[in-house]
DNA sequence: GGTATATTGTTTATATGTAAACAATCTAGG
DNA sequence: CCTAGATTGTTTACATATAAACAATATACC
């Protein structure tokens, strides 16, 4: 359904592109909604979820600090040191000392957190294929090269 | 730049549509963000100028209540107790009682908030085009059609 | 070696988001 | 009319976001 409908505006939209720029912001709005009500059945936001597959996927060869999760998550550092405490305090995740740099925690799952996180993913991945597989591979293929345009003059 | 190179991955999207996934919610947040630093420089949140606009659009023919104005911003309602009070400590805008439910605050522009708005909203159409006019109508019309799609499985 | 500059993680103040509970009010159905 | 159920806006408790300031620590350069 378009936005005009799903929003019930009163008029159409001027502008095509504005309603394109729109329908990225709803529908990654609605994408975040899907995650935390997906992986609330797990005890875990889709903020937490998307630290923890950092972690397992990326983790595998570097060493990651706050400062790189806040880099890769695209929000302040101030952001990550309450969301690793919350974590932390959920037994997910752990702070390490860096030896070779004393100010900065390197973030790990702990055993409980990998054992989460490889009973959610695939789990998670089944379900974005359920909600991807609507678009045809050149579909795929053209919103990402129509995303990566919009950003590249962001 | 593909997200892999953004946010310097090891590896590459096993699924191009884990890809494009995460290029709308990355793409949506990078909106945001865009927005809130554009909007910043005239004392408004991306937020707050979102409001105003429906106010200024979807008021013309229709009586917004906080309940209204929740469900075409997709927040639940709560939200708007907060931002109206932010608004109208700023002038911006008014609660107007409803003379025919005493339970609903209709939510209307200041005088100083329609200036405002009249003066931002065609700035931020500028830039809108700006960012959008890399892609072909063609492009343009098919990224609503995917977002779409994508919306209805969610 | 010592000093200026940068970076890291934390804290604070503020804005936004949720869900759940509440009082006030409306609506439906007898 | 009256009562049961729904809706409205608010409050609370919490999770997430920012920017700005801070102490601790690294780094770069003379």
């Amino acid at each position: 359904m378009g936005l005009k409908e799903e929003l019930k505006l009163n008029k159409p939209f001027a502008f095509p592109e504005h309603e394109a720029f729109l329908n990225i912001y709803y529908t990654g709005t609605l994408i975040r909604k899907w995650g935390t009500d997906f992986l609330g059945r797990f005890g875990l936001t889709d903020v937490q979820f998307n630290l923890m597959m950092i972690l397992k996927h990326q983790g595998e060869k570097e060493d990651l600090s706050q400062a790189r999760l806040s880099e890769m998550m695209l929000v302040n550092r101030a952001n990550i040191t309450g969301l690793v405490d919350r974590l932390e305090k959920a037994g997910l995740v752990k702070r390490v000392g860096d030896p070779k740099d004393r100010r900065t925690n390197l973030i790990i799952l702990t055993g409980k957190g990998r054992q989460l996180i490889n009973k959610v993913d695939p789990l998670y991945g089944r379900e974005l294929h359920r909600i991807m597989k609507v678009l045809s591979a050149a579909e795929v293929k053209q919103l990402i090269r129509s995303c990566e345009k919009i950003r590249a003059n962001l």
